[in-house]
RNA sequence: GGUCUCUUGGCCGAGUGGCUAGGCAGCGGUCUGCAAAACCGCGUACGGCGGUUCGAAUCCGCCAGAGACCUCCA
């Protein structure tokens, strides 16, 4: 494990080794959710990965400020009425809520879910609402530093000015010249110098009921900035990662940049992480594209689309068994085979817990992990990691089987690492054991028909013990007629 | 239209100049009163056409198809 962590900068667009600013510490910033309604599939692949650096980062000794925002001062939506009305804003009208209890609804949605997919909580989730001071502060210094103006109390960020000292674009693979030729001309935007600035502070208008005053005006802080502002209050003028979805390259996280850039003289973000889509039908499953699943859904198996629930641990193994910068197809076959894949493993672990050591090895799983550890500090390689546990799981079977042998010290530490590698790691967990679902007097009831259908087994009473068998089956216990007795669990 | 990316066996997905992941499904076997489960074994696939090379799925060109961003978006 004495490699390197490469990981792919979307800056340079390459693959670097990590070099953490200040040694043995790293600051992570992720964008998180706007809380306007549930998360949906997609949602749980930003998450999910940056869980998994979160994760492994602090595997490696590294101790991580990860902080994670939540956007909850909504922002222009619909430009095409020509008012623009503020998204969580518009949800509130139509649900009759305050739009605080809105964004505090779907915020504890948001985080049942990321509970459910075993997603660490971040060190910081900061509000965007609660950092209005500071995002105001940054449009100060912005302007003071000449990159921003103010026009009819709004204040928009200078791009062109921003582009003779810097570049704009940088992130994205784009040049000022082709934005200017590229992008499109929307109504009211008049007070712009030029229609490819963005918005720092928006006026609001009579009608929109999220806002707070400036020196401005009332209004509210531009989409851009809660991001720079936040990240800079609590990791500094300068950090490790910044992490997100691929979709958000252009124009967010190039905002951003321009941001901090403008405000502080510096750039602030040392790598940039973007993780892929989730695909549904050969297209990118979004909020906007109306072909989205949420995560409850997925749980409870309650969309039409779905043939089945899949659980929680389904979905993050579903989406660590792909890597994180490839796009995800999903079907209900492929998380179904996520969900057996999981199993298998799962199954492994437990089997290794029965083994029983022999005086020596016959095997050397070494080699498997390092493999392991190699594709993880390979940009996170965590479908080949996968794959190699599961080389892990053809051993443990096969020591089962006797076919193979274990030592006992081996033992110890094929177990340490299955355990580290899965739960601390790839961050799965056991569900549907027992003792979460069922308790003491579901098990107790199951072991004593078991009894029964061993005894009409002993009769030859091959009815009654199918009947047992069949009838607890269509309940949703299955059970396994192995070697060394009846194994049972909750289908 | 501009910029960029992708196309791998029935499905999902790694890989990326020679050693040809993995999971699921399928098939065969072991186990079993039967069944299920579990376990073991089995698959030489890389869009098309050219080129470079001793050798290409992997590099280059062209063509076809799909997608992402350019507007809120994970």
């Amino acid at each position: 494990m004495g490699n390197k962590l490469v990981i792919y900068n979307t800056l340079t667009r390459a693959k670097e080794e990590f070099k953490p600013q200040v040694e043995g510490k790293v600051g992570l910033y992720v964008c998180g959710p706007t809380v306007y309604s549930d998360s949906h599939l997609g949602h749980a692949r930003p998450f999910i990965t940056f869980d998994l650096l979160f994760r492994y980062l602090t595997f490696l000794g590294l101790k991580v400020r990860y902080v994670r925002n939540i956007t909850d001062v909504g922002h222009l939506e619909d430009e095409v009425e020509g008012t623009g009305e503020d998204r969580i804003a518009k949800k509130a009208r139509i649900e009759q809520l305050e739009p605080m209890e809105v964004v505090q609804k779907y915020m504890n949605s948001f985080h049942h879910n990321m509970d459910a997919l075993n997603v660490l909580q971040p060190s910081i989730e900061p509000r965007a609402s609660g950092h209005i001071i500071e995002q105001q502060q940054m449009i100060d210094s912005i302007v003071k530093n000449g990159y921003g103006y103010e026009a009819n109390g709004s204040v928009y960020f200078d791009v062109e000015k921003y582009n003779q000292k810097f570049q704009y674009g940088k992130l994205s693979g784009r040049n000022l010249d082709d934005i200017k030729t590229n992008t499109r001309e929307l109504e009211g935007q008049s007070e712009k110098k030029n229609s490819f600035d963005f918005a720092l502070w928006k006026k609001a208008s009579p009608e929109h009921i999220m806002r707070w005053p400036s020196k401005w005006s009332d209004g509210f802080p531009g989409w851009h900035l809660e991001c720079s502002a936040m990240s800079t209050k609590y990791l500094g003028k300068q950090f490790d990662i910044h992490g997100g979805g691929m979709d958000l390259t252009f124009p967010h996280h190039e905002c951003e940049i321009a941001q901090s850039t403008a405000s502080l003289g510096e750039e602030s973000v040392r790598y940039w992480m973007h993780n892929n889509m989730i695909k549904i039908n050969g297209q990118k499953m979004a909020r906007s594209l109306g072909n989205f699943i949420t995560l409850e859904e997925l749980f409870k198996g309650k969309h039409k689309i779905l043939e089945q629930a899949y659980s929680p641990m389904t979905i993050r193994f579903f989406i660590l068994q792909a890597h994180y910068r490839s796009t995800i197809d999903f079907s209900n076959e492929a998380l179904k085979a996520s969900g057996k894949g999981l199993e298998r493993l799962m199954a492994a672990i437990k089997t290794l817990d029965e083994l029983s050591p022999s005086e020596k090895s016959s095997i050397d799983f070494n080699p498997l992990k390092e493999k392991c550890f190699d594709a993880l500090n390979d940009d996170l390689n965590s479908p080949i990691a996968i794959a190699h546990l599961f080389d892990g799981v053809k051993m443990t079977n096969l020591i089962k089987a006797g076919k193979e042998k274990i030592s006992a010290e081996d033992l110890v530490e094929l177990r340490s690492f299955f355990n580290s590698m899965v739960f601390d790691v790839l961050g799965f967990k056991e569900e549907n054991n027992v003792e979460t679902s069922g308790g003491e007097i579901l098990a107790g009831t199951v072991e004593l028909l078991l009894e029964l259908r061993k005894n009409a087994k002993t009769n030859k009473d091959w009815g009654t013990a199918d009947k047992i068998r069949d009838e607890l089956n269509a309940l949703g216990i299955e059970l396994k007629d192995t070697k060394e007795g009846v194994d049972w669990n909750l289908k």
